[in-house]
DNA sequence: GTGCTACGATACGTCTGCGTTTCGTAGCGA
DNA sequence: TCGCTACGAAACGCAGACGTATCGTAGCAC
C-alpha cells in the first residue's frame, strides 16, 4: 500500500525499473485532473468521463490505472499531502507564527483549500479517505505542538498548558472562517492571533 | 420568501387559512428524510428518489412541494436552525462555557453535526447554500462575541482583545476535532478550554 | 528499424436518476 | 354526505455516467 509511494523513506534502491515516461504522464495528468475537478464539483459530483476531459486523456486511459472513481479519488488525495513545511529560524513564536502564516496563506488560495470541503466530505462517506485525511491532520497538528513545546523548554511559552488544545486553537480561527464562515483570513491577521492566544510568560527574558 | 415561514416574528395574522394537515405532514416527513440522508450520502449523494423512499412517500409529492432538488436542500438545510440556545444565569463565563458546552454536544451528535460536512460542502458549490450556512455560523459566532463583551463590560475578562477572534479560537478547538481530526470534543473539555483561553484579568473580583 | 506497449477514439449495453404524466384512492372541510 | 384536493403507484422518455471492448496509432526500449 505503500510501497511504490514516491521516495522519500529510506535509500532509492533499483524498485523503478524506468516504468515508461507514458505511464507516468498519464498518472500525472489524471491525477491532476481529478484534484481540480474535485475542488470544482466535489466528491459527488466527480466522475471519470470529468477526469477523461479535464486531462486530455481517453477514459480507457484511467481504467487502465484504476479500479474505479474511489480509487482514483484516494490516490489523487494522497499526492495532496506536503504543502507546509517546518520554518526553521528564530524563536519559537516566530516559527509557529511563520507556520500558521503558511497555512492562512495556502488555506486562502490553493488545490488543498479548494479540495478541502470536498474532502471532508468524502470523509464522511469513504474509510478510506477518512483515515489519509485523518492523519494529514494529525501530522499538521503535531507540527505546532511541537513547535510550542520548544516554546515552553525555552521559556518562551508559559508552562502547564495544554499544548494540543492551544494548537487547535490556533489553528481553529483558521478553519473556521474558511469553512463555517467562509471568508478569508488574511495571513496578516496571524501576528495579532498569536500575540492574543499566546501571552508570553510572567518573566519576559526574550526582549 | 420570509413571509410563509414559521410564526415567531410579529402578531400571528390569519395568513395562513389552515392550508391542509396533509401538505404539513408530507413535507415534514420529506424535509426530514432529506436531512437524514443529506447527512448519510452527503450533497452529491442525494436523489428525489432516495428522499421519497425514506420518507415514505411518492415522488410526485416531492415534485408538488418543489421544484427540484436543489430547492429542496435549501429548504431542508433551512429547518435546521434554532439548535442552541443562549444560557441565561450565572457569569459571563459560566454562560460562555455553558454555550459552547452545547456546541459541543451537538457537535458530538445531532443532525446538525450529521450534515455538517454535506452542508460545507454544498455551501461550496451552490451560493444559496452558501448564504444560508454562512448567516447561520455568523449568527452562532455572535452569539459568543456578545457573551464575551458582557464579560469585558463586568471585568470578568481582560479588556483589549479581539473578541471576534477570541470567539473563534473557542470555537475553533470543537471544529477542528470535528471536521479535520474526526474525532469527538468531549463537552467536559470544555472547561479546560475556557480556562486556557479565557485567563481572568490582573485583579480578580467575582471570586 | 522492429517489436512491444500504452494510448486515443469510439461504440456498446446497462443502470440510475431526473422530471413529467396519468389515474385511481383516500383524507379533508363544509 | 359530497365535492375538492392531496396523495400513491406506476409508467414514460431522456440524459448522463458507468465499466467494457475493440482497433488503429504513436511513442518507447533495444
Amino acid at each position: 500500500m505503500e510501497a511504490d509511494a514516491a521516495p522519500g523513506g529510506g535509500p532509492p534502491p533499483a524498485a523503478t525499473p524506468e516504468p515508461d515516461p507514458r505511464v507516468e504522464r498519464s498518472r500525472r495528468l489524471i491525477l491532476s485532473a481529478a484534484l481540480d475537478l474535485l475542488g470544482e464539483v466535489g466528491y459527488g459530483g466527480l466522475t471519470i468521463e470529468g477526469v477523461a476531459a479535464r486531462a486530455g486523456v481517453a477514459k480507457s486511459t484511467i481504467y487502465r490505472h484504476w479500479d474505479g472513481k474511489l480509487e482514483l479519488i484516494e490516490d489523487a488525495i494522497r499526492t495532496l499531502k506536503a504543502t507546509v513545511s517546518l520554518p526553521a529560524g528564530g524563536s519559537a513564536r516566530d516559527r509557529v507564527t511563520a507556520l500558521l502564516q503558511q497555512v492562512a496563506t495556502s488555506m486562502a488560495s490553493s488545490t488543498w483549500s479548494a479540495c478541502l470541503p470536498a474532502i471532508i466530505d468524502a470523509a464522511e462517506r469513504d474509510p478510506q479517505v477518512l483515515t489519509i485525511h485523518r492523519r494529514f491532520s494529525c501530522e499538521r497538528r503535531q507540527m505546532l505542538v511541537d513547535l510550542l513545546t520548544e516554546g515552553v523548554a525555552s521559556g518562551e511559552i508559559a508552562p502547564g498548558l495544554d499544548l494540543g488544545l492551544l494548537a487547535e486553537c490556533l489553528i481553529g480561527p483558521i478553519v473556521v472562517r474558511r469553512l463555517l464562515l467562509h471568508e478569508p483570513f488574511d495571513p496578516a491577521g496571524v501576528l495579532p492571533l498569536v500575540s492574543q492566544v499566546l501571552p508570553p510568560p510572567a518573566t519576559p527574558r526574550g526582549a
